[in-house]
RNA sequence: UCCACCAUAGCUCAGCGGUAGAGCAUUCGGCUGUUAACCGAAGGGUCGUAGGUUCGAAUCCUACUGGUGGAGCCA
């Protein structure tokens, strides 16, 4: 019976055959323990030496590290395992061998390991985070699926710049000049008016020297937007969809946590309603804490985020920005000048913002009058601003970063280690 | 772009002015329950690059290159 490691549960007392490569492996003269995996999980082999052929005994003891092989023998449980089960090797078959395999079973660098980011991928830590990441993308379809929202895709090349000042990558198309998507926001906006309630998942492109464990280049945003949606209706679309992955990561990837040794009652904790600061209340909370720093009017640094973070053990909604902190297209309060209806949500134990999101400017002539406060090209938002030009209303958005959110979920502490393979500063290879 | 630190065997590091070391990996030998298994042996190096100081530089100085951590910007 040919199956995967991890169906052998149901196979106990009977011979398997699985398809596995040679994660590490032990022997001593009559015993040799293999440490399998295929992708869907990991198990030990144990081959015993008068038990079985001479030649399945000596190819056990000679194969070496990522060799790849057909193992067949008897599942069997064993309270040994983390896994609760091993296999009685009885027959090996080598598909094919591995010489001089660089990653070792020891420490290594970061650099070392990101050059061979391909081949680190294989490894029990690595392999959790993806399949966390994979839970996380699952969980999040189903949450959007079950409430009514519509999947839409944004285009990845564009023609202008959503936000303005951040830096785009530049590229031709044809013989016009082209930009790689930082945000699929706005075809978002017109895409609520046209569905109603929609969201996206794509890869976003931010061409910025930034150099911290919260980075990358290249990432994954999630970018629900809903038509008639308040503010306050957003955050709480907001605190139920990532209250609802923590719990689904919770429920079916235990063994992942486990093998990450993520500390699981801080994720039990996560449960919505989330706290929630305003932009006035978390400026005074900095200087009453002893940060000489920070006036009203500037933009929260990192070390600011993470002290009003510490101070909760949810993730917390920083709400209502001064207006100039923000992009053009935000809602102004309903009684104030000088702050608009927006939030920002920093996760826990200082992973950063996850989620930036707010209600956007409905009102045609309020919107026509940012842009050009803004300096943008009216020709290039000429479509944008149609989308208030014909029956708008109320609408409210806002961009989960995915790799964020892994990390923060997963406990690793580099974002790099939360995206198969990940574009930095100094890393396009491999 | 700025600040700090780092670069020695395939990998992780020690050596910090006087002939280059350890552990892991590899090869060989030993070991019946190992969990980064263990024990013994062997092979493996123009000490990031280019200058300089010195009788003598992996070691001190300068520049460059690459990397790591952080800042700013942001998800």
């Amino acid at each position: 019976m040919k199956t995967t490691i991890a169906e052998v549960g149901k196979y106990v007392g009977q011979d398997v055959t699985i398809g596995a490569w040679i994660a590490n492996k032990r022997s001593s003269g009559k015993i040799a323990f293999l440490q399998l995996r295929d992708g869907t999980g990991f198990i030990q082999g144990v081959v015993v030496k008068n038990e079985v052929d001479e030649k399945v005994f000596e190819a056990a003891k000679s194969i070496t590290q990522e060799s790849s092989l057909y193992v067949t023998g008897e599942v069997r449980v064993d309270e040994r395992s983390p896994f609760g089960y091993e296999l009685g090797v009885k027959e090996i078959k080598v598909i094919s061998g591995s010489v001089d395999y660089p990653i070792t079973p020891k420490e290594h660098g970061t650099e070392f390991l990101m050059d061979h980011r391909h081949l680190w991928l294989r490894s029990k830590k690595q392999h959790a985070v993806m399949k966390i990441r994979n839970e996380i993308i699952r969980a999040t379809y189903e949450y959007f699926n079950n409430n009514g929202f519509v999947k839409v895709d944004p285009p990845i090349l564009t023609g202008s710049a959503p936000e303005g000042t951040t830096e785009l990558f530049h590229t031709k198309y044809f013989e016009e000049d082209a930009y790689l998507s930082q945000s699929g926001q706005l075809y978002m906006e017109a895409a609520a008016m046209a569905l109603g309630k929609v969201f996206s998942f794509g890869p976003t492109f931010r061409a910025e020297k930034s150099k911290t464990r919260r980075h990358l280049i290249e990432f994954w945003m999630i970018e629900p937007e809903m038509a008639f949606y308040e503010h306050e209706d957003s955050l709480k679309v907001q605190e139920e969809y990532v209250a609802f992955i923590v719990k689904s990561v919770l429920d079916n990837c235990k063994l992942e946590l486990g093998v990450l040794g993520r500390d699981t009652s801080k994720l039990e904790n996560i449960t919505a309603p989330f706290p929630r600061i305003s932009y006035d209340d978390a400026i005074q909370f900095l200087k009453d804490q002893g940060f000489t720093d920070i006036e009203w009017g500037d933009d929260f640094g990192s070390p600011h985020e993470t002290a009003i973070a510490e101070s909760y053990d949810k993730p917390v909604f920083i709400t209502n920005y001064p207006t100039a902190l923000k992009p053009f297209y935000m809602q102004p309060h309903p009684t104030r000048e000088d702050v608009v209806l927006c939030a920002d949500l920093i996760a826990p134990e200082g992973y950063g913002e996850i989620i930036g999101g707010s209600e956007r400017i409905h009102d045609y002539e309020l919107l026509k009058q940012r842009i050009q406060e803004h300096d943008l090209p009216e020709s290039a938002y000429k479509w944008y601003l149609e989308t208030r030009e014909f029956g708008s209303v109320p609408h409210s958005g806002f961009g989960l970063g995915l790799e964020r959110t892994v990390a923060w979920i997963s406990g690793v502490e580099h974002v790099r280690e939360s995206i198969p393979f990940p574009r930095l500063l100094n890393r396009l290879y491999p």
